[in-house]
Formats: structure tokens, C-alpha cells, sequence
RNA sequence: GCUGCUGUAGCUCAGUCGGUAGAGCGCGUCCUUGGUAAGGACGAGGUCAAGGGUUCAAGUCCCUUCAGCAGCUCCA
């Protein structure tokens, strides 16, 4: 007997055998057939499973029962799960030689890697799914059972499953015993739990494939990963398959195309955002805003140039560390290799005169080197040649390895800058600095490069040369929990300042257990504890990650959700001991002794590409009024007006706006037409009438037309809304993002 | 970078079996001079991503390169 608590509080009992699918039954024959899964004492399980396999034996404290159906998002992942079993099943019928990886949930569905002959095209979609329809009609039950891990291997060799053979013996070398579940002729490795039966599938679509390797290792085998949801019902996939429509039409490649944004094009170069009037119109005042806001804050604007010498990333240490992904250094001088091979030889040779009896053997040897020299650098350039004769002309080894060493010194390399800290720590380094100074907070919109993968490329979102909005505080140790303090206020300030209000942060720190990391104990420790007291108090929403820190220190990311309900990873505020280290940065403190300063990297914004790119989708195109490229289109009745529509045009410039005259010969339904498309905030309708009057019909793209007002009152109402930085509409989406599903299942 | 898919006018797309390139929107000119989401007529616009191959003949079939998309892997 097994005593079961019932959500309510009710108690009954069931026998070992018995399932919580049974209690459902005694409960309500409705209940019954509506019942997932179940949890019992907080563990998701199959609810067919009986609770003799789920309660320990002898366990006589009553267990917690709770039933899942389609009000329970945990039942929606065991749902996508059974749903990613019935698919793999209708591909092993529909293709030969199917070879089955893993298949697990994901936050949308979930997906099924196989390993087969031939790839699998959009247009097989169809056909998969109307074999996993048949699957679902017929409604066989997912039966569970165990087997003991040598029984299993040889029952996965037996279903020539290698994946499954290779993982049982790898990633669940631990397991003594291994589940596996049965669906008619299909038996999947998996650790469940699976709904009753496949019946329960109420809808479900094959979304996309793509390419995946073997346990995601990019030398693993090549696999097929095919991806589908589920939902409890056909209206909550609507609303899904709606959401992802609309997310593309909000794509901000689309709209900063339509919109003329921004263009990248490849004679310029993958990755590489060109900035058009309006998007750069939009960048700029957001840089505006964000720059005065800085300075008022004790920020002090600098700049610095796009290029420096390789070793002052080798100094900071991001060459040696990231040098995949950078653009290869500029200056780079095949000459050098051969110069570099003389010059440890010639180090040979002057040891060897210095050391040697023979001082005349080594000299004749040193005849035949300036030979060798003349065939190996005198021929491979003009620029070797000369370089040759001078070495040639140097009677004394120590005359040819300092016009050696000469040449190579010159022969500096530079870098596209991959962080702007280096330069700002050199700014830092640029004077003495005493304790009464800091903190120091250096400012700037840094635009650096980096060689992303090309398939990483997105639009605005990842490109090669992006645009930080950087600062580097410089501060004394105890400086830094208020100076997180105010970073965090300023993130806050500047995301309420574009609407978005919901963001969540969070804290990497360091995992105890690992040694990867630099500085002190004490620092860390120190560190650590100011931002979460920082963050605590803040009352924001944060979570920790353990083990997420950078090696140089822990740091706080900010999470922004946007209008569709996803999450951007925006803004970020890292704590760094190393870079100052690396520099030998340095203050005086009171006690007239040297000390070493921290630094905060701290950038709200993230990157201005990323930034605008998120805020282009998030408002769907539709800046609010003190975003907007264009806020006023003038619009003229008709030729008679144009002049005093220039009129009005040339004022509302005066007074701040951006306005545009739309003086084209069509009629006044067909610019407001277009003006709304071009999701223009206001137009301004000048005829006659307003022409005598020195007024303008107002019209609000989102109210429709506001009636004639006077110029100086249209102004005063627009700039009062630009001042207020009102975002008065955030374009909604159609549908409600669905609920994501739980855990994942890996097997 | 890897796997798969895609590339036709400024944009969105059609183009059958290999046989001289099409639409809508946009753009230009003219007519029209208008009151809150499309007035009309005419016209210009293409090395079918680039290069190579097969063929009497290639937008169409094959190969290579480039670019884009989706996913994987990466991200200071």
C-alpha cells in the first residue's frame, strides 16, 4: 500500500501496482482521460507507471500526487517528448537505415537528430508528418521498461542503435539499469516520462532541419536534425505558428531595408553595417542622449583610433587568447621569417667567436654566412637586398645583429582593435595618478572588430565591426560597490528611457571549485559579495550563475525582454583585476604608497548594432516620437500650399524636429497613405485654410487626425512628448508567446 | 568554420519539358490641384549572383566561387 496526498490534501490509498493514472479513474473518468503525466513528490513520471517502481519501499510518510494535464506546462514537455518519439518512429518508416541520436524538448518543441543516408527536404515534411498523423490515430500506448545495462547494450546492438550502444556505454556508463520505452514497433533509449498514449497529441507540426554533429562536437558525425512542436491543442499551434510569422515580420533585416536603416553589402564586406541617414539618425540620437547622460554622471568622452600596435593586444592579452577571431594583423612582412633565422644564427656564431679558440675558423665561416645571407634575404626582396648590403658592410657579429635587430624592431604589426580597454588603460597610464582622482571613468563609442565565424552573422545583431557603448571605470577597491551601484542605475535609466521595462540581470561568478581565475581571493570575495549586495538592494530581478564569470572577474548581464516576450542579451558590467595587472596600472594612495586600481567595463547598450537591431523589432519599425528618423512629415494639399508648407517645414526644423515636406504631386489620401506606411509619428496637413490661419491639421499616425491647431501649439505638444521620451505604443504582437516547455530530455 | 537550403528589375515574386525575360509595387514624364490610408495615361529599368562545363541552344542541367537564410559550433 502506498499513501497518496492529493493537491487538495485528500489522502487515499493505492496499492504498489496501482498508477496515478488509476487514482485519476477513481477521481473522474474526465480526469482520466485528460491526464499527461504526473508528478509525485515534485518528480515528473510517466502516469502509467505504477508507484511500486517510483516510491521506495517501506516509504510509509503519504507521497504528493499531482496529476498533470494541459493547465500544466511541465505536461507540455513530456508532451513535445512523446511527440519527438512519434516522429523519429514515422521517419524509421518512411526512410531506410535510420540511425537514431538524441532527441530531447527544446523551449519551443524539439528535435530529433538521425543519421541517414539521403537529407531530408521541406518537401519530405508532409509526408512525415501525415505518417506521424497515423501514429497519433492510432493511439498505442508508450510502454516503459528496464533493462540491466549489458541486457541493454546488446538490445540496442540488436536495433543496430550505434548512437544508443556509444552513449550507453559513455554518458550513462553510471546507470546500472536503463530505461527504454516501446511505442508499437518503435523502442527509443530514453529516460522518460512519455504521456499514456500517442492519441494525446492533440497537435503537432514538423518545423525545420538543420545540421547538428554527434553530441554537438563539430568533428563528430554529421547528423540530420529535424525540428517539430507540439501543443495541447490546434488553436495554442496557431497562435505559435502566428508568433513566429509575426517575429518575421518584425525582422529587422527586412524592416531596416524597407525602412533604409542600415545596408550591408558584400563589396564592403560580411558583417560590416552601413549606417544609412535614418538609421544612423536613430544611433545618433540615441548616442546623444546616452553621452550627456554620461558626462552628467562624472563620465569623462574620449577617443581612441580603430588600429594600435599587436603588442598592446599581446600586452592586454587578447591577441594571444582570441586570435582566431580577429582580423589578421595589418604589416605583416614575409621578409621577417628569414630575418629572424639569420638573426639566431648570427647569436650562434658571435657565441661561438667569443667562446672559441680559433677566432679565424669562425671568421671564415662567417664569410660563407654573409653568402648565405645574400641568397636568403639579399634575393627575396628590393627591401632584402638593402638590407643584406648593410649586414654585409658590418664588420662585427655585433654589427650585424643590431642592424638586424634595427630592421625587425621596425617592423611593427598593428591590430584592428578587438577592445577598446587597452586603449583606455593606456589613457589611465598616460599621467600619475593619486587616489583623490579616481574614480576615472573613461567614455567612449568605441567601434572595434572582430573576425565572427561567418555563419554566425546576423544582420545587425552579430557582425564584424560593432560599435560598444564602452566606458572603463578606474577605481580603488572599495570604490567599486558604489560605482556598480550607479552602473546598474544607469542601465535602469537608459532601458526605461526606450520602454523596455522588463529585464532581468544576471550575476556570473566564480565556480569555487575551479583556479582558472586571476587576482586575490580576498578581491574576489570582496568583489563578489558588493554586487550581489548591490543587486539585492536594487530590487531587480537577478539570478546567479555559478561558474559564469570571466577569468579576470565576475560580472552582471543584463536580460531585456522585448515586445514578442524574447529575451535579448543586452547590456553588461564586468569587473576586471587582470587588465590593470597586465598594464601595471597604478595610484597613489593616502598612505603614499602605490596601489593597484580596479577596472569596470560597463556597457548599457551592449553594441549600437545589436541595440538598434533589437530596438527595430521590438517596435516593430514604429520608433516613438523621440527615436523616430523622421518625426513630421509636412504635407501639403496640394501645389498651392507647397510654399507654405516649406514654410512650416523650415520652422519645425528650427525648433529641433526633424520634418520632411512631402511635395509630391498626389493627392492628400495617397501621402498620408504613404506617411503611415513609412511609420511617420506625425503629419502636419497644410491647406488654405491653415495657410491663413498659421495653423496645421495635426494627424497622429496612431490616433488618425487630431484637428487644426495652431503651429506653436503643435510644437509645444511635440516637444513635450520628445522631451518625456514617451513611448506611447509598443506594437504588440498578434498572439501571446506560448508557454516554453521544461527540462529537456536527453536520451 | 560545419550541415542543409536559396540567389531572376530598386523591392516582393512568377517563369511549364532546355528554345529570344514577365507581373505588382517603386521610379521617371505628362495630365490632374485634391481635405485625412492608393486619381489617370505613357515610359524607363535585366550580363537571370560570378566564373567554368554539357548542348545546335542554358534563367532552366552539372561543377566551382561568392553572398544570403536556418541550424550547429564559437562569442573578450
Amino acid at each position: 500500500m502506498v499513501r497518496v496526498e492529493l493537491p487538495d490534501g485528500a489522502i487515499v490509498e493505492a496499492e504498489e501496482t496501482e498508477s496515478p493514472l488509476d487514482i485519476a479513474g477513481r477521481l473522474g473518468a474526465r480526469l482520466k482521460a485528460a491526464v499527461l503525466a504526473a508528478q509525485i513528490d515534485g518528480t515528473t513520471v510517466d502516469a502509467v507507471r505504477p508507484f511500486g517502481e517510483v516510491v521506495a519501499a517501506g516509504t510509509d510518510r503519504p507521497v504528493k500526487l499531482r496529476l498533470l494535464t494541459d493547465r500544466d506546462t511541465e505536461a507540455l514537455g513530456v508532451l513535445r517528448h512523446s511527440a519527438a518519439h512519434v516522429m523519429a518512429r514515422a521517419v524509421m518508416r518512411l526512410f531506410p537505415d535510420v540511425q537514431l541520436a538524441f532527441g530531447p524538448t527544446t523551449a519551443s518543441g524539439f528535435y530529433y537528430d538521425f543519421d541517414l543516408p539521403r537529407p531530408i527536404r521541406e518537401e519530405d515534411f508532409a509526408a512525415i508528418e501525415a505518417e506521424m498523423k497515423r501514429i497519433v490515430d492510432d493511439a498505442e500506448p508508450f510502454e516503459r521498461f528496464n533493462l540491466p545495462r549489458e541486457e541493454a547494450l546488446s538490445f540496442c546492438e540488436g536495433l543496430k542503435q550505434g548512437f544508443k550502444v556509444e552513449h550507453i556505454g559513455g554518458g550513462l556508463k553510471e546507470h546500472p539499469t536503463l530505461g527504454f520505452y516501446r511505442q508499437g514497433e518503435f523502442v527509443d533509449l530514453c529516460r522518460g516520462p512519455h504521456i499514456p498514449d500517442a492519441g494525446r497529441i492533440k497537435a503537432f507540426k514538423v518545423v525545420s532541419v538543420a545540421g547538428a554533429h554527434w553530441k554537438g562536437d563539430q568533428g563528430g558525425r554529421p547528423l540530420q536534425r529535424l525540428y517539430g512542436t507540439a501543443f495541447f491543442s490546434k488553436k495554442d499551434l496557431d497562435a505559435y505558428l502566428e508568433q513566429i510569422e509575426e517575429a518575421k515580420r518584425r525582422d529587422h533585416r527586412v524592416l531596416g531595408k524597407r525602412m533604409g536603416l542600415f545596408h550591408i553589402d558584400p563589396d564592403v564586406g560580411q558583417g560590416l553595417v552601413l549606417w544609412l541617414p535614418k538609421g544612423a539618425m536613430i544611433r545618433g540620437t540615441l548616442e546623444e542622449f546616452l553621452k550627456k547622460e554620461l558626462i552628467r554622471r562624472g563620465y569623462e568622452p574620449v577617443y581612441s583610433p580603430h588600429i594600435a600596435k599587436l603588442s598592446l593586444y599581446e600586452t592586454s592579452g587578447h591577441f594571444p587568447h582570441y586570435r582566431e577571431s580577429q582580423f589578421p594583423p595589418m604589416g605583416d612582412n614575409a621578409l621577417e621569417e628569414p630575418v629572424k633565422r639569420h638573426f639566431a644564427y648570427l647569436e650562434v656564431l658571435k657565441n661561438w667567436y667569443s667562446a672559441s679558440e680559433d677566432k679565424d675558423g669562425v671568421l671564415a665561416s662567417a664569410k660563407n654566412y654573409d653568402e648565405a645571407m645574400q641568397k636568403d634575404i639579399g634575393a627575396f626582396s628590393a627591401e632584402g637586398s638593402k638590407l643584406a648590403e648593410k649586414v654585409s658592410a658590418e664588420p662585427s657579429f655585433e654589427g650585424k645583429l643590431f642592424v638586424l635587430r634595427l630592421w625587425l624592431s621596425e617592423q611593427d604589426k598593428y591590430l584592428l582593435k578587438p577592445m577598446n580597454c587597452p586603449h583606455h588603460a593606456m589613457m589611465y597610464k598616460s599621467r600619475p595618478r593619486s587616489y583623490k582622482q579616481l574614480p576615472l571613468r573613461l567614455a567612449e563609442f568605441g567601434t572595434v572588430y572582430r573576425h565572427e565565424q561567418s555563419g554566425e552573422l546576423n544582420g545587425m545583431l552579430r557582425v564584424r565591426g560593432l560599435t560598444q557603448d564602452d566606458a572603463h571605470l578606474f577605481c580603488t577597491p572599495e570604490q567599486v560597490e558604489q560605482e556598480f551601484r550607479d552602473t546598474l542605475e544607469l542601465t535602469r535609466f537608459v532601458l526605461e528611457s526606450v520602454g523596455l521595462h522588463d529585464y532581468r540581470v544576471q550575476l556570473s561568478v566564480r565556480d569555487p571549485g575551479s583556479d582558472k581565475y586571476v587576482g586575490s581571493e580576498e578581491n574576489w570575495a570582496t568583489a563578489e559579495a558588493a554586487l550581489r549586495k548591490v543587486l539585492t538592494e536594487s530590487g531587480l530581478n537577478f539570478v546567479t550563475a555559478e561558474g559564469e564569470a570571466a577569468f579576470y572577474g565576475p560580472k552582471a548581464d543584463f536580460m531585456v525582454r522585448d515586445a514578442l516576450g524574447r529575451e535579448w542579451q543586452l547590456g553588461t558590467v564586468q569587473l576586471d583585476y587582470n587588465l590593470p595587472e597586465r598594464f601595471g596600472l597604478e595610484y597613489i594612495g593616502a598612505d603614499n604608497t602605490p596601489h593597484r586600481p580596479v577596472m569596470i567595463h560597463r556597457a548599457p547598450f551592449g553594441s549600437m548594432e545589436r541595440f538598434v537591431g533589437m530596438l527595430i523589432e521590438h517596435f516593430a519599425g514604429a520608433f516613438p516620437l523621440w527615436l523616430a528618423p523622421e518625426q513630421i512629415r509636412v504635407l501639403p494639399l496640394s501645389e498651392k500650399t507647397n510654399e507654405d508648407a516649406d514654410r512650416i517645414t523650415a520652422k519645425l526644423r528650427d525648433a529641433g524636429f526633424r520634418a520632411v515636406c512631402d511635395k509630391q504631386d498626389a493627392k492628400l489620401q495617397a501621402k498620408i497613405r504613404e506617411a503611415q506606411l513609412d511609420l511617420i509619428p506625425y503629419m502636419f496637413v497644410v491647406g488654405p485654410k491653415e495657410a491663413a490661419a498659421g495653423a496645421v491639421a495635426v494627424r497622429d499616425r496612431i490616433e488618425g487626425d487630431l484637428g487644426a491647431m495652431p503651429l506653436e501649439a503643435a510644437i509645444e505638444k511635440l516637444r513635450a512628448e520628445v522631451d518625456a521620451r514617451t513611448v506611447r505604443q509598443v506594437a504588440k504582437p498578434s498572439t501571446v508567446a506560448v508557454a516554453s516547455a521544461g527540462e529537456a530530455n536527453e536520451y
